[in-house]
This record gives structure tokens, sequence and C-alpha cells, in this order.
DNA sequence: TTGGCCTATGTTACTCTATAACCTTTCGTA
DNA sequence: TACGAAAGGTTATAGAGTAACATAGGCCAA
């Protein structure tokens, strides 16, 4: 292997959470928007693993949290926000959300996704935005929203599938 | 513009139908699998014009066309057969199904997609694909599927949308 | 500090997309 | 012609997302 992904290794996922949680609440307090308590608990949730999360799954886990029923606009309404923050992506594969670690930065929404055990790996490449960008510019084509969605096996589940489950 | 793709351009669309049409029989054909009417009629349905169309909307033109009910099964059957034959490609950002100029060729699901007047292009990138995977192996990442979906403006759209919308 | 406005959230009902399960028909072959 | 497999029909339901309207909460200006 190359270089191993973050996601994709055994880690303090914690300080993932927590670098996630602060980037937000900079990154709102900056722009003048308002990261809620509904929102920040979203966003929290859809940090708990690398694995994007679907908008009835975090329904769900809402719902137990609070211990109260929780309808669809809620959560789409929070997913809506941190969309337009860029503080997730949504994974159109899997029609599943999961937390960006670059929010600052504007970048392309480049991700391998595991079918095995499901973590999706966002990919750094401006290389490969321009490359794209190029490629449809030779179509007279104006690019405005990239998604790339790679499916494959990630490095743990290529080696050894029943091990990286667990991660 | 630098190269005018097909889609994109005013063009003789019933030479793309029946070569698609005849692109699809003979590749049944050759691999021994039924392109039976039903499946024949959706691929016909498909090409129609070069914009993605839902399977539900699939489903109203096969029942106008059969002046009966065709209930979902249906349709989404065809389509399976179809995704699996190579000869349409799935746009995920869509949830919508399109016909593959070159299902003789195997090769990865990269579309340009305009957001004005709705056709998907779709690109014929080896050089793309190759790069793509590269990057994937950087991270350890086995790649088996590509899906590149780019929104923006197409040529026709960027340049005046109000003719565009009538190819 | 109060009133009014704007934003966020709650609630109900609905649309659109896709699949499960089971039955009937059709097709190719023995 | 009879049989088994594949394709298609039918009903019901799961999964994903939105429309429309009501309520609550924060913010600011008078
Ligand atoms: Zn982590
Ligand atoms: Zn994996
Ligand atoms: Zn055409
Ligand atoms: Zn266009």
């Amino acid at each position: 292997m190359e270089y191993a992904p973050i996601a994709c290794s055994h880690h303090d996922h914690n300080h993932c959470i927590s670098d996630a949680l602060e980037a937000a609440r900079q990154l709102c307090l900056g722009r003048g928007v308002r990261l809620t308590d509904l929102r920040l608990q979203v966003l929290e949730l859809i940090w708990q693993n690398h694995k994007p999360l679907g908008a009835y799954t975090l329904m769900e886990m809402l719902a137990r949290a609070n211990t109260r029923r929780v309808a669809p606009p809620t959560v789409y309404r929070a997913l809506d926000f941190l969309l337009e923050q860029g503080l997730i992506h949504r994974i159109n594969l899997l029609n599943a959300f999961i937390g960006c670690p670059s929010p600052n930065i504007k970048h392309q929404s480049h991700f391998l996704i595991c079918h095995a055990c499901g973590i999706a790996i966002e990919l750094d490449q401006p290389e490969l935005s321009q490359k794209i960008i190029g490629v449809a510019q030779e179509a007279g084509f104006r690019v405005e929203k990239q998604s790339l969605e790679v499916s494959g096996l990630c490095a743990n589940c290529a080696s050894d599938p029943a091990v990286s489950t667990s991660i």
C-alpha cells in the first residue's frame, strides 16, 4: 500500500470528530450562520464513523438520542444546511451523507467507496479536478459540480475482508 | 467550442436510435441473451433523446404505448437487464437511465449533465479512467466501478439557454 | 422591554423511487 | 410433447425526499 488513508486505518477517531465539530463551529461563526443544536447533533452523528449514513438512519439515531419522534423534514433540513455549508457531502451511489474533513477549502466531491466495509474515503486531488474540467471544456461544457464515486475494495478489505468491518 | 458532442448538436437522431438498437441486437445475439420485446421497447424509449429518463416516466410511456397498466417491477427488470448488458447507464444524480452509445466496449460511466436542457453527454476518455485508477491505487484501493457525474451547462445552454431546450 | 420579523423546527400528508414475494406465461430443449 | 428455466404479471410494501402549514425561538429596532 502506498499511503493509508486515515479513514482506512486504525486511528483515534475521537480526534476526527472533535476536529470536525470544531472546524464546523469556526466556519459557521466566520460566515455568520447558525450551527444550531440540531445541526450540530446531526453533524456529530454523521461523524460517528467514516461510513456514509442515510437520512432515515440518522432520523432513527436522532429519535433515540432525543427520546421522541423525529420526522423526515427535520433531518433533511439539517442535512441541507450542512451540505450548503460544505460540512458534509452526499454520496449519490448510496443515497447517504458523509462528513467532509476539509470544509474550509472549496473542492469537488471525489470518493472511494468500499462495498465490503462501507467506508467512503474522500480524495484530495485538485489535479484530478482540473483534468476533469479540461476534458469537459473540450466538449464545450461549463462545469459547475463534480461527483466522482469510485466503488471497489479499500486497502483493508482487499487484504482481509474479515478484519476491516470492525474499524 | 473545441468539439461538439453529438448529443449536444443538431443531428439525425433516428440514426442514433437505429444504431443503438442494431448494436443491442448484435450484442445480445453474440452473448446468447434474449433481447425480448419488452427489453427492446424500453431501450427504444430510453433512446428517444439524449436525456436520461426515470423508471416511472418509462412506466407511463410503456403503459401508453401498450394501452395497459405496467407495474414497477416490469420496467425495473428490463432496466436491470439492460444495465447488466451495458446497454444503458444509470445516472445516480438524477435517478435516471440513459442509453450507452458504445455498449461493445467495456468502459466506465463518465457523464456531463446539463441542468438546463437535461441532456447527458457520455465521455469517452480511457485516459481519465486510468488517471482515476492511479489515484485510487495510491490509496491502496482496488477499483471496480467508476461513476463520474459532472453537472453544469452544455455548449448550447452556455451560449443560449433558450435554444437548446428544443433539441 | 416589548413588539414584530425572520429563521428554525414541528407536524401531517404526500410523491417519487425501488424491491419482495408469489403467480402465470413463454421459451428452449430433451 | 412434456419439462425446467427464464421472463413477465400482480400485489403489496419498503426506502428516500418534499410540500404546505403551524409553532417556537432568536434578533433587532422602537
Ligand atoms: Zn476517523
Ligand atoms: Zn473496506
Ligand atoms: Zn442522437
Ligand atoms: Zn444544455
